[in-house]
DNA sequence: CGCTTGCCTGGAGTGCACTCGAACTCTCTA
DNA sequence: TAGAGAGTTCGAGTGCACTCCAGGCAAGCG
């Protein structure tokens, strides 16, 4: 209705570059220009299960799946560009709760904007500090290393003599 | 006995330099000079309840806790500076198992040290790894970021004509 | 026609890392 | 001497994120 109207997918979605990239090298790619995958696809290309797939919906992780005339899931690209970002914020360790509250804000539509800015860059922060985290444990990492790497040089050499 | 007699003890706990830092600023800092400290002392310093700290203990995750005379548990300075090298590998997402089997290794004495710099040495690739993952993750974070924000100064410019 | 394969549902089960409860002991202060 | 407070053990409970199971349906093949 008002200023998102030319490009209203792109907000619920990955990055058209980023599409299927990470999770796709995981396993089989998306089958090309299909925009109807099974759940055995989409598991075989996101790598998560179909058991996982079917849970995610139940606990309203996605937004509303299409179905075959026989009841059977049909998964679009935009499934999968959703399944992208999912799988990308869970290796960021955010909540599943979290994230269904995104998928619900998501569902709500355009008036929800600004929340789901703030939670994006609440995440944001959170994985920031979690680099930092772990950068500077890599550094604790590296000094005991260094340490018994020093321990065997100098029992090899011990050996050695 | 061979070449470890001079530092035996650097290499089961946390380098000097980083002994209590990050821990130690969740909550009180150490006491200082008493090397005798209580279950809820420990608590207080390491941020851990003291149910995980009784519970690291029962899994084998704690090397020997001395007893007070009535059977209390009183932790050392060494405790502490093994408790915040186990608090660096939980953060950096080291399953409990394996710093329970490093644990032991370091119990076993010192035939062990090769296999320890190995699941150290692991453990370290596994984080260098995590880092970029989180880093790639983040320029997808900042690319919807960028969509929401831009989304919304558009919309506070058409409201403000 | 029967068999296999793939999918469906709702609910139960699993593994991890804690977290808590019940019942008890010990020490210290009023 | 009574009660509070901190500690003890062992076993059970919790929350999260799956993971699996039983029982059933629909399509394709020999």
């Amino acid at each position: 209705m008002t200023v998102l109207d030319t490009e209203p997918a792109v907000l619920d979605t990955a990055p058209p570059a980023a599409v299927c990239t990470v999770l796709e090298q995981q396993r089989h790619g998306r089958p090309v220009g299909r925009d109807r995958y099974t759940i055995s696809e989409v598991a075989g290309c996101t790598g998560l299960s179909v058991h996982t797939l079917r849970w995610y919906e139940r606990i309203g992780l996605m937004p509303h799946v299409d179905r075959s005339h026989t009841g059977q899931r049909r998964y679009t690209d935009r499934d999968l560009d959703w399944l992208d970002l999912v799988g990308r914020l869970r290796l960021t360790g955010m909540p599943v709760a979290d994230m269904v509250r995104y998928a619900r804000l998501v569902r709500e539509g355009e008036h929800t904007l600004a929340e789901r800015e703030r939670l994006l860059t609440a995440h944001r922060e959170d994985v920031r500090s979690r680099i930092a985290e772990l950068r500077s444990t890599l550094e604790v990492l590296d000094y005991k290393i260094d340490i018994y790497a020093d321990a065997r040089r100098r029992a090899e050499a011990a050996e050695g003599a």
